[in-house]
DNA sequence: ACCTGAACACCGTTCAAGT
DNA sequence: ACCTGAACACCGTTCAAGT
């Protein structure tokens, strides 16, 4: 919703990307993550090429529509590196992770999409995502609550494929649960 | 390769079959498994619309291409029913399963969109992939090598959610055994 | 019976013309 | 500066006409 602090807008500009985004989240709630950008450009009364100037790629639009939940997950993550065990701190993180993975269609394929992003061009998504897992991990390896040798990355890869693997499906909520409980059991030291 | 037993076909026809095969064999393993159609089609020196007639959709156009990966992993799964240690025989399979997937683009997917066919249009994949899975995990479960809670869906689920998450990837192969290593982690009883 | 290329529909991307 | 609709390219799907 609040846009990244880029330069101003003009008044008309700024419209049309709010009502790009809100058109965009009702779109890709509805159809998915592959939603037509003709019709979220309809959808916002706008032309299409608005649509594309505001955001390059689908990428783009995807993280921005989603900004606001993947902020706040960062902002759990940081709250819970004061939790008192470090090993539930992250597994609460983590659960917190697959649930809005498995909620918002998209915000799996924009985490899988922002981990594959390894040259420059890398999505502001990642770093925040990353940054985040990497501390809660760290504690809790350190903590001894979970193996030394799980990386960040398997990490990330794993609960996204979790994610990924539920979409769609009946009783994906708990689908997704039993199996990041079966993972977890895994990382345990 | 072998066709599906079914109806004989014209010399011409069954000539294009296999060229549209060995077409979208190279396609996939060059673009992945979205190669486009038409390709796949000017590669084998055949109409589009010959391509189409064959195989009605991409999914069958894929099975059929990897039938015989796919038969050799059932193949393969059926001679480990009888390994000295159960619990050992299904990692063993499912190892396969994971090398083959990150292995051959498409297959993953292949067994990914196989597993969603929940109607009667259901898929000759399917049936075959989770009978194999199913003598093997119960065959573990009953020697109390992997827990009882454990289902043959959310196992074939996270195998391919593996083979997913790891596909394009570069170390793949090893990327995809190491997550499956976390998983059985979690999987023993 | 089977094959073919052309026609159609759909969607993403770009661009010249408007304000 | 920013917006617009039209133009273009691409790809999947269908169909009338051929053998």
């Amino acid at each position: 919703m609040t846009r990244p602090t880029t330069r101003p807008l003009r008044a008309d500009a700024l419209r049309n990307y709010e009502r790009l985004i809100a058109a965009a989240r009702a779109a890709f709630t509805e159809l998915g993550a592959n939603a037509p950008l003709d019709d979220i450009a309809q959808r916002a009364g706008v032309g299409n090429a608005t649509l594309y100037r505001h955001f390059p790629t689908r990428q783009a639009l995807l993280e921005a529509v989603y900004r606001d939940h993947i902020e706040a997950l960062c902002h759990l993550g940081e709250g819970l590196l004061t939790a008192p065990s470090p090993g539930e701190g992250l597994v609460v993180w983590l659960r917190a992770v697959v649930a809005q993975g498995s909620t918002d269609r998209g915000v799996a394929a924009s985490l899988m999409a922002a981990m594959e992003a390894t040259q420059t061009d890398v999505s502001w998504c990642r770093g925040a995502v990353f940054a985040t897992a990497t501390a809660l991990l760290e504690r809790a390896q350190s903590a001894g609550d979970i193996r030394a040798d799980v990386t960040v990355r398997q990490l990330l890869k794993f609960v996204n494929a979790i994610a990924l693997a539920t979409e769609g499906e009946p009783g994906k909520c708990e689908q997704a649960d039993q199996l990041l409980s079966l993972l977890l059991d895994g990382l345990r030291a």
